[in-house]
RNA sequence: CGGGCUAUGGCGCAGUGUGGUAGCGCGUCCGUCUGGGGGACGGAAGGUCGUAGGUUCAAGUCCUGCUAGCCCGACCA
């Protein structure tokens, strides 16, 4: 993309109304634009960010054997008076009226509805076990939204429903879930901690949190700082493997982690006080086990072995897809700006033309541009009539992990530099030389998108 | 929902005390110079001051109602 026929929109000033730096820097980032409190558009900027988050979550769902489809924002009441949850939910829940008076709601998350459609359609225990999921806009009506997409009101989030014959089962779809969550954490770049949690009015008595790390974060967590070394890495994982799965959960387990909820002073106490630690995090997923709770009450059966009717066992799992857009930039900035992970970058490298009008800087930045296209790569060619110090001052604020800055002093030796954002470590290469390195970088985190050379 | 506050060109703000010509910085447009960290100079465009009503010869400014947004708290992916 050439930005000056892009569209992004960054403020030079400070938006007075952002209190903490995700919201600001999206705001100047071009990102999001408020449409009412805790509703945003997302603008190009964001949404590509946005997009490559959904598009990580989906391939690690589906990598963990789980199905996506689609269910709507907007749902009939009376799913809900069925599980008793349509006035438990209370004001949280938008709801509205049709042409015909008929209650409707905006779905603040689908238990209801899944189950819905798992017992229009599955009878026999042949069929399970099945996880579905869905990535689909929410909506929870909170009493005060802050903190720009960190706590909106419509929120994107991925939200899974496991249908286990027995609880044994949906343990190891929870299982499966706790792996594929650290798994996809991982490659946003981000050191996500999985907590013992309170179930809230999702209910059921097995689940975890994932927090991030983060001062601004809203959660109290307490771990043993040994937890922050575990790492999933590059190992190869079987989901199939309850043993496998069992295993990794354990291990991410064994050490003391846990929210303010489920905190436990003497449990803490016992670890070694070097490594005791107190924190802030921001909840970016959370998995449950609630066995028949839905299944029960809104009739979603199967017949067993022995032809006997028995409510499926139960789970759900969601990531907050928008608000990690948050929290990504809440553990990767700086003073100057947004540092993305090369995992989630909107823009794999900025293309910075020093002298736009020059020949010689022009033809290298076209050449450059076209080239990295055809590995795979996409750039953000800063093609505008701008000074350096504008140029780099906007590369800074976006954040893209690499800047390829072309100017005719380099070029006069026939190198461009190639700027690391994140170390400010610069090198001198030859274009080839420039192409050839972001190509082996990049392959290791889209590895089907890009050439080789 | 309790407490505090705000609303004036695209963004950030002043002007309200003591009613009388709507202003500044940034951004935008045109021109010239400039060209490695938000450059300089010259010119220009852009605002029914959140909204409805009231007081007044006269309201951004005073009064009343409403709306929207922000912050602190209790609650949430």
């Amino acid at each position: 993309m050439r930005l000056s026929r892009y569209f992004l929109p960054v403020l030079k000033e400070e938006p007075s109304e952002a209190q903490i730096v995700s919201h600001r820097l999206m705001l100047r980032a071009g990102m999001i634009k408020q449409q009412a409190a805790g509703i945003y558009s997302w603008l190009p900027f964001g949404l590509k960010v946005l997009r490559r988050i959904e598009q990580i979550v989906h391939e690690e769902q589906i990598r963990a054997g789980h199905i996506p489809m689609l269910m709507p924002t907007l749902q009939p009441a009376d799913l809900w008076r069925e599980s008793k949850r349509y006035e438990a939910y209370g004001p949280e829940m938008l709801r509205v009226k049709d042409r015909h008076s008929r209650d409707l709601l905006y779905g603040p998350t689908n238990e209801e509805m899944i189950t819905d459609i798992f017992r229009a359609h599955v009878s026999t225990y042949k069929e399970l076990p099945l996880t579905l999921y869905h990535i689909q806009w929410k909506f929870r009506d909170e009493i005060r939204p802050r903190f720009g997409v960190m706590r909106g009101r419509e929120f994107y989030m991925k939200d899974g429903y496991n249908f286990d014959l027995d609880k044994d089962s949906a343990l190891h779809a929870y299982n499966r879930h706790f792996v594929s969550y650290l798994r996809t954490y991982e490659r946003l770049g981000l050191k996500a901690i999985p907590m013992r949690a309170d179930s809230g009015p999702i209910g059921g008595d097995n689940t975890h949190e994932f927090l991030v790390l983060a001062d601004t974060g809203e959660s109290e967590v307490y771990y043993d700082r040994a937890v922050t070394d575990i790492q999933l890495g590059t190992r190869q994982i079987d989901y199939e493997s309850q043993a496998q799965c069992q295993s990794i959960v354990s291990e991410f387990t064994s050490l003391y982690a846990r929210t303010d909820e489920t905190h436990s002073v003497s449990e803490f106490s016992a670890i070694p006080m070097e490594r005791q630690q107190r924190a802030r995090g921001i909840e970016v997923g959370q998995i449950f086990y609630f066995g028949t709770k839905y299944s029960e009450p809104m009739g979603a059966v199967v017949q067993n072995a022995n032809g006997q009717a028995v409510p499926v066992h139960m789970g759900s799992h969601g990531i907050g897809v928008s608000r990690l857009v948050g929290a990504i930039i809440e553990a990767s900035h700086d003073e100057k700006g947004i540092i993305w992970p090369e995992g989630v970058t909107p823009f794999h490298c900025g293309i910075v033309n020093l002298k736009q009008g020059d020949d010689a800087t022009d033809k290298t930045c076209n050449w450059i541009y076209a080239r990295s296209r055809q590995f795979g790569l996409e750039p953000l060619y800063d093609d505008r009539q701008e000074r350096a110090g504008a140029k780099f001052a906007t590369s800074d604020l976006i954040g893209l992990p690499w800047c390829i800055t072309v100017s005719p002093r380099g070029l006069n030796s026939g190198v461009v530099e190639l700027t690391c954002r994140k170390t400010s470590n610069r090198e001198n290469l030859s274009v080839d030389a420039v192409i050839e390195r972001l190509s082996r970088i990049y392959r290791a985190h889209i590895p089907s998108q890009i050439a080789t050379a």
